[in-house]
DNA sequence: AGCTAAACGAGACGGTACGTCGCGTCTTAAT
DNA sequence: ATTAAGACGCGACGTACCGTCTCGTTTAGCT
C-alpha cells in the first residue's frame, strides 16, 4: 500500500513556494482567478506537486493562512478582557480585509463548497477557540466575568459580527464599531442570569 | 439596440420553471452540482433563455430564494421581543438547514465569488432590515428596549452567532441556543451606556 | 438516448478547420508534435469541438488524409498496366514522402496503437483495393495477366516493397526502383504456375 | 565529465530485468500500456536505471527483442531455396503474431515515431540483410536463381507481404500464403531480364 | 384569424480549468 | 558509483461548465 507519498520525500522548496503562491494570487488577482493552474504557475511547480500533497485548492489555501496566522492562537492577556478582545477580533478584522481578496475570506467560502475542507477548518480553528475560552476562564478567576457565564454564548456573540457583515458584504466593522459590540457583548455576559 | 429582451413576451412557465429547478438542484444535489447546465436540463429550459433573463446562476438562486421566503421580511410583534426575534431567528435558520444543501446558503456562499451577487443579496436584505429596525423601534416605543439602543449593533449580534455558526460550519443553534443569545442580546441592549 | 452528437448541427467550418489543421501541424511539425491540443489550436477550435466528433486524434488524421487522397481510389487504365501501376505506386510514395512528416505515414504509424483505427483504415482502404483488384481483371480480360493470377497475391506483392521499405525507414523507392519491382511481378504473375 | 556510465559497474540483473519486463508488459498489456513506468515497475526497477542505460522505451524494446530472435540472423541452406525462406518469413510471421502483443511489432511502430530508434532498428537489421543476400548469393552460385538476380528487389518482395500486411492490419499471412508468394518471388526473379 | 417578430428548446461552439498520466530529470538512502 | 524509490517540472490528455451563438419551432401581440 502506497496511497500517500511519503512526506519524507517531499520538496520544503515546492512546498513554500505553493503556498506563498497560493496567498499571492489571492491578494493579486482575487479569489476568482485563484485556480490551481495559477499557483502552480505562480510557484513555479507542477500541478501534479500540488495536486500530491493537498486534495484541493481550498487545502492549499487553509495551509497558507494558517502558516501565516499563527499568532492569533494565543490570546493576550493584558488584564483588560475588553481591550483583549477588540485586538483580537481586530486582527481577525485586518485578516478579512479587503475581503475580495482576503484569502481568509477565501478560505471561508470555498468551505461553503467542500465539506472536507469546511471539517478542516473547523479542526484549524480548534486551538484558536481554546485560547479564547481559556481566555474567557482567566477572566472568570478574575471577576471580569460571572463563574456562570455561558462561554458558547461568548464565542458566538464576540465573533458573530465579523461573519454577518462578511457573510453579506456589509463591510468589516472599525475598531469603534468593534468596541461597542465587544462592551455589549460583556455587558451581557455580566448581565446574563442562569437562574432564568 | 435591443440589448435587454422584451420582459413582456418572457414565459412565466420559463421562469417558474427555471427557478424551481434551481432551488431542486441545490436541495438534491448539493452545491457543487448546482450548475446552470443542470438547472437548465432539470428545468427543460435551454441555456439561453437562462442567460436572456439571469445574469449568473447565483442571480437566479437569489431569485428563487427570495421567491421561497417572502414571509420573512415582515417581522411579528406580539408584543414579546424575545419571543418574536426568536420567532423569525428560527425561521432563517430553518432556511439555513441543512446548511450543504441549502439555497441560501448556497446564494450566501455563492456571493463570496461574485461581488455583483453580493450587492443583489444586499439589496434584497434591505427591507428585511428595516423590517428588523422597525420592530426594534416599536420595541423602544414600547420600552423593552432604551431609546438609546444602538440598532447595528443589534442587527449584528442578533444576527451574528448565525452566520458565524455558518462560516465554520459549527452546526446552525438550536431553538434553546438561539434562546439563549437572543436573551443575552436583549440584555446587552438594556445594560448599555451610551454615555461611556 | 443522445449519445452521438446531432450532425445536422456540425460546423462546417470547424470541420475543415479541423482538418486542415491536422495536415498543417504533421507537415509543420512532424508527428510527435501533432496533438490534439496542437490541432485545436491551429484550427481556432476548441478540443471539445474535436472530440466531439471524433473519436482520436489518429481518426482526425484518417479523415483529413481521405479528404486529401480521393484520387488514389480510381485506378486510371491506359492500356499499360505497368504503366498504370507505377503511376499510382508513385502516387503512394508521394504521399509518403518525407516519411517523417507524411500524414499518410502517420496514420499508419498511429494504427499501429490504436485497434479502433486501424480498421477504420482497413474500411477506407477497401475501395481503394477494389479498385486494384477491377484494374487487375480488366488487365486479365486484356490478355496481360492470365485469368489465374492470384489477385490477393499481386496486391501483396505490388505494395509490399513501399511498405516494407516504410517500417524500417530504408526510404522510400524512386521512380526506377517502383518500375523494376513492378516488372517483376508482372512477370511473376505471368509465370505463375496454379496446377504447382 | 562523465555523462556516461561506466558499463563495468552495470547491474546485469536489472538489465535482464527490464529486458524480459518490457516483453512481458508489451505481451501481457499491449502496446499501449507499455510505459517506461510500467516496465520499472513490473522489473522492480528504477525509472533511472532504465535512462541511465537505454535512450528511449523503443530502445529497450529492440533490445528486448534481439536478444530474444538471434537465430533470425542466420539464414539456413537446405539447399531449397523456396524452403528456405518459407522459414524465414515464417519466423518473423511467427515474431510479429499477435500483432497487437509482439514486440517486434511495436519496435517498428515506435520507429515510426522516433527517428533515432528507426536508425537502431536498420543497423539492427544491417546483419539479416547480409545473411539473407549471403543465402540468395549461395542461391545465385547454386543456379537456383540467375546471376543477374536483383538483391534490391528481392529483399522487398520477398519481405514486402508481411509488412504490407502489417501496416494495414490485414493480418499476417498464413504458411500457405506464404509459400505462394515465395514461389512467386522467386519466379520473377528467374524471369527478369536485366537487358530490358 | 393571420402575420410577424420575439422568445423558446436544443445544443454546437471557443474557451478555461479541471484532475490524471507519462515523460525524462533529480535527489536521497542503502547497498 | 550504481541501485530502488519516488518527487519533481513539464506538457498533453480527455472532461466539465462557462457564456455565446446559431438553428428551427412555438407562441404571443398586433393587424
Amino acid at each position: 500500500m502506497a496511497s500517500t507519498p511519503d512526506p519524507a520525500r517531499r520538496s520544503e522548496r515546492a512546498r513554500l513556494a505553493v503556498l506563498d503562491a497560493a496567498l499571492a494570487v489571492c491578494r493579486d488577482n482575487g479569489f476568482a482567478q485563484l485556480t490551481i493552474e495559477a499557483i502552480a504557475e505562480r510557484a513555479g511547480v507542477s500541478k501534479k506537486t500540488i495536486y500530491r500533497w493537498w486534495p484541493s485548492k481550498g487545502a492549499v489555501l487553509l495551509d497558507a493562512v494558517a502558516d501565516s496566522a499563527t499568532t492569533l492562537v494565543t490570546y493576550e492577556d493584558t488584564g483588560d478582557l475588553a481591550r483583549d478582545m477588540c485586538a483580537q477580533l481586530n486582527s481577525v478584522v485586518a485578516m478579512l480585509t479587503p475581503q475580495e481578496t482576503s484569502p481568509l475570506a477565501a478560505v471561508i467560502a470555498e468551505a461553503q463548497r467542500e465539506p472536507a475542507l469546511a471539517q478542516a477548518l473547523r479542526d484549524q480553528m480548534r486551538p484558536r477557540i481554546e485560547g479564547f475560552e481559556e481566555r474567557l476562564r482567566r477572566a472568570q478567576h478574575a471577576g471580569d466575568l460571572p463563574a456562570h457565564a455561558d462561554l458558547g454564548v461568548a464565542l458566538d456573540l464576540f465573533y458573530g459580527p465579523i461573519y454577518h457583515r462578511l457573510a453579506f458584504h456589509f463591510g468589516m466593522p472599525d475598531e469603534e464599531e468593534i468596541r461597542s459590540r465587544v462592551d455589549h457583548v460583556i455587558a451581557a455576559l455580566r448581565a446574563a442570569d442562569p437562574a432564568r
